[in-house]
DNA sequence: CTTGTATATACCTTGACACGTATATGCTGA
DNA sequence: TCAGCATATACGTGTCAAGGTATATACAAG
């Protein structure tokens, strides 16, 4: 389980973290909210914990899991070269799209709205 | 083989979108510089193309495979409320810092450049 | 100290998938 | 049509990880 992506190909594992994005939760409000197995939930926690994903703190008996940004941007700092790639692609549409613009007579469609086109 | 998460959780299906960043490949392209056997790579872009990463075009007997944004984007979509997370602790860190800096008298130090720091 | 609650871990079984080897399909040029 | 190259698929095998059940640890309250 040693990479990123493995961590998070588990549906589970992907619900915790969402679930987390609102705000520190600890085991048992996640093993209600999720409809999961007790332990199912610990070793779910313990795997996204030596991942990076989150990290926990002792409240009395209970422990209260967190998100931590380090492995969320390791993704994304993997995304970013794809990212480059297909917004290339979107910006030639874009002018191709302006290009039929310019030598289209101004009829305004119902379906389509140009003006609210962007350029970034 | 359904999710997007469980495809990209392969380490040689990463390699191959690594590769197809920069250009189109063919099959045998993809072989020999990642030094995979030939039905691994045909079974990876199988798998890549149902999950719409790729898509390829038969030209006389090769078929060159070509990054697709769908299914990348569709990863990036995921991330965005997570992005949105650790872009605030940012934030908060940022004005951390920006109190230390009125706090304290304007001693430059070596280590630490803080006008660098910058805001979004 | 004992009982109860919260969480973690151990062990087992099962299923999925990655790879290798072998073979099939499809196109090309002689 | 046949030989050869490029790619896809079939099948068998081994590995790994997810879930269930049982149990351990840790803390709290009476």
């Amino acid at each position: 389980m040693e990479s990123v992506f493995a961590v998070i190909a588990e549906p589970n594992r992907r619900a915790i973290l969402s679930l987390l994005v609102s705000s520190e939760q600890s085991v048992g409000e996640i093993e209600r909210r999720l409809r999961m197995a007790q332990p199912t939930v610990s070793k779910h926690l313990r795997v996204l914990r030596e991942a990076g994903f989150v990290e926990s703190t002792v409240e009395a008996q209970r422990r209260l899991y967190r998100l931590k940004p380090d492995a969320l941007q390791e993704l994304d700092a993997w995304l970013a070269p794809f990212r480059r790639f297909w917004s290339a692609r979107v910006d030639a549409l874009e002018r191709h799209l302006d290009r039929l613009d310019r030598s289209t007579p101004p009829k305004t469609t119902k379906t389509t709205n140009r003006k609210t086109r962007r350029r970034r």
